[in-house]
DNA sequence: CCTATATTTCGTTTTTTGGCGAAATATAGA
DNA sequence: TCTATATTTCGCCAAAAAACGAAATATAGG
């Protein structure tokens, strides 16, 4: 619905940003976040309103991606923006270093681990 | 500080707007969005912090604008894209009509009609 | 048809933000 | 220097947003 908005929690640019690599699931970027899967599912659902995400379901995970280019100016220019103007900024590199750790690990495992805090 | 943040609240990103046309005093904007004054004080402050207004001081009134090319990217980009993408909307073209209006108004009058409420 | 499990929805609590009015600050002009 | 006045700062309250855990939903695989 409202991009601005969507745009003005941290950890929801971080997740946009986490996903210029390529689709991620939402375990996965539980894991990266260290938030509770049910506050990432919020997130994904207000950039997903926003027009910000696309989503993909692929039997008990669903996937979340970057749209492509078939999207309203809007949302074209706010995406662009964000990753080139804060895409270099501490947390974003951090974040960077540590989904290469998190892709590591199968997502199946990543739940499990979840399940038992 | 932070742009994102910045951008969030619908009241500052039609500050941003109005200010397309020029330099506005905070009274002038107080009487265009029907706010209190300390409440638009701090919206701009706000912007300011964010590097997304300036300021400048003529005797008592203090006058905001946008800045000129000499910003961060962050900031130029974040401008553009409110400018270009967010300007047509009903909001602000209501605004735009509204603006005329107290354009026309010396500030002195404005401030004086403020403080009577 | 069960069971396990990935994600979402819901209800609640905590934190943040937006709003106002009153008081403080600063400046113009008598 | 005193007064009027444009803006900001401060303290407070209400509304919005973020976080969590528990319960609900949906699907894979026995």
């Amino acid at each position: 619905m409202n991009v601005t908005k969507a745009l003005a929690d941290e950890t929801r640019v971080r997740v946009l940003l986490a996903l210029r690599r390529g689709e991620l699931c939402v375990c996965q970027l539980t894991e990266l976040f260290g938030l509770a899967p049910s506050t990432v599912s919020k997130h994904l659902s207000i950039l997903f309103q926003a027009g910000l995400v696309l989503s993909r379901k692929d039997g008990r995970w669903i996937y979340y991606k970057l749209p492509g280019k078939d999207v309203p100016v809007v949302v074209r220019e706010a995406l662009d923006w964000v990753c080139q103007s804060l895409a270099d900024q501490e947390r974003a590199t951090a974040d960077a270093k540590r989904l290469k750790q998190v892709l590591k690990c199968d997502p199946a495992e990543l739940c499990k681990r979840q399940l038992r805090k």
